[in-house]
DNA sequence: TGTATGATTAAT
DNA sequence: TTAATCATACAA
């Protein structure tokens, strides 16, 4: 979720993650330290923003604890009364909602204005919470590990690899409130 | 300084 | 499947 710079709140569900961890190779933090993965080798619950192929930017929330790199990559997020997949990709998330470098290393809370909240019950119903658990795409190394999750009836997932399920149908979330 | 690479995306 | 595009890392 994020307060956007007139008051207006812009928010989606994260619907495609993947788990990066300081033990195998596709992570920023496996080799070493460097002043752009600091943050990710810092304390939880900051967003670690970082630059890929020099022209994109894609968002983490830092997990488990300081001085060891582990991170939450979110990879797509469905926005209600906007374009499927218009945040259908890392960049794409980080795009739509306007995060850059600028930042990094910012806690992940409400007062800072980007943060992420438990789904409203209230305003949000998740039709087909099936949760699909499968391998990471876009890396060379450590692609047997299972760390990749999405909701399978969700449109704006990434996309999806060989042997996964098919989406569903029907709707996945439905607006309730708002 | 110079070169190689990539947690991507859009187009073919 | 491939090209675009450049911040970052690392070698020299």
């Amino acid at each position: 979720m994020k307060r956007q710079a007139g008051g207006e709140l812009l928010w989606g569900v994260i619907v495609e993650t993947e788990a990066y961890s300081q033990l195998e190779p596709a992570c920023h933090g496996y080799r070493r330290r460097t002043p752009s993965n600091e943050t990710l080798f810092g304390e939880p619950g900051r967003f670690y923003v970082y630059v890929s192929y020099g022209i994109h930017h894609c968002v983490n929330v830092v997990t488990h604890r300081s001085d060891w790199a582990n991170g939450v990559l979110l990879r797509a997020a469905w926005l209600p009364e906007e374009p499927e997949r218009v945040a259908a990709g890392p960049a794409l998330l980080a795009r739509r909602f306007g995060i850059d470098r600028g930042h990094d290393a910012q806690l992940a809370h409400l007062d800072q204005g980007l943060w992420i909240a438990p789904k409203p019950s209230a305003l949000v119903d998740l039709a087909a919470p099936d949760l699909v658990q499968t391998t990471r795409i876009g890396i060379s190394q450590g692609q047997e590990l299972p760390w990749r999750w999405y909701l399978r009836a969700s449109r704006s997932v990434s996309r999806r690899a060989k042997g996964d399920p098919m989406p569903r149908r029907e709707p996945f979330l439905r607006l309730t409130g708002v």
